[in-house]
DNA sequence: ATAATAAAAGACCTAAATATCTTTTATTGA
DNA sequence: TCAATAAAAGATATTTAGGTCTTTTATTAT
């Protein structure tokens, strides 16, 4: 669906958004160390989105990331946007050369339905929208901890 | 979302489904030139295709691919299944380590409708159903001519 | 039997995605 | 102004998906 760069993009800004402040930014190791993700290929990844104005980062001691007030109103689909593209809520679900009305492949009316919706759904979620639902601990960001039988020593 | 293998093997076997038959197969030159696929790697898919008694084939003179009275009512699931694996369909949409009600992601509930949505569609669409609406002139498993420019010399 | 045909099988090549490592630049506090 | 810090940038490595080419095997018609 979502190519890995996207998805660690994802998460890593709601985890930002969760847990830093741009008086109390959070840095990339701990980043990578809370969302089990590889430290400098998050490192590219950030570097992109920073690049993009589609979240803040400070060099130095003190330095990390953090999103600003603009940014946590950033929907789901601009980040999408820039690690992946758009195509793929464009293109024909049996990848015939484009899709359209007016020469559908047998699946357009039923796959359609599907995704158009997601790509609604992403153009109106926010960061925002999905941070409060880990503030309101109604959701997770970090891995379910597949260690727990290392507890019992 | 599905791999290029994978929809070239549904096209394939969809294309084979509208215009074959046991008495008159079809070989896979014509097959990959009516859909714009490369040949050698659509042989290696309908090979695999072959292995799982998902289509039929015939060597030698006259021989070709065509679908017996059961393949044509294979489901779209089992294509995806033998050439993707239905792991899409189980996978967290932001990439936690596995996907459910007790740890969701903040995009959980809703990420859900469309992913079983597809699941669903995908499980209960046969080859036949397909191949009608192409019989029926409702639909296309060619690609739009690209080249009518071509056309005016 | 034999030559021609067409898929199966296997080896190999290429490009893109994913991941790691090293060096540079900006910032801060001592 | 210097040392420490942390992100940016760049170079490189690894893995997987996608694609090509060659040889083998099965089938058919002559
Ligand atoms: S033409 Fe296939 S999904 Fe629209
Ligand atoms: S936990 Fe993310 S989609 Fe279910």
């Amino acid at each position: 669906m979502l190519s890995k760069s996207c998805v660690y993009a994802l998460r890593a800004i709601i985890f930002i958004a969760h847990n830093a402040r741009e008086e109390a930014k959070i840095g990339i190791k701990e980043i990578a160390q809370e969302l089990d993700l590889p430290v400098h290929y998050l490192g590219k990844i950030l570097q992109q989105l920073t690049k993009h104005k589609i979240i803040q980062s400070i060099k130095g001691p003190n330095g990390g990331f953090y999103l600003d007030r603009e940014s946590k109103q950033v929907r789901l689909i601009k980040v999408i946007e820039v690690m992946d593209g758009l195509d793929v809520f464009f293109q024909c679900g049996l990848g015939l050369n484009n899709c359209s009305e007016e020469h559908p492949c047998p699946l357009h009316d039923n796959f359609k339905v599907y995704r158009d919706g997601l790509y609604t759904l992403f153009s109106t979620t926010s960061i925002a929208d999905l941070a409060n639902k880990i503030d309101e601990g109604n959701a997770f960001i970090q891995n379910f901890p597949s260690k727990l039988k290392d507890s019992l020593k």
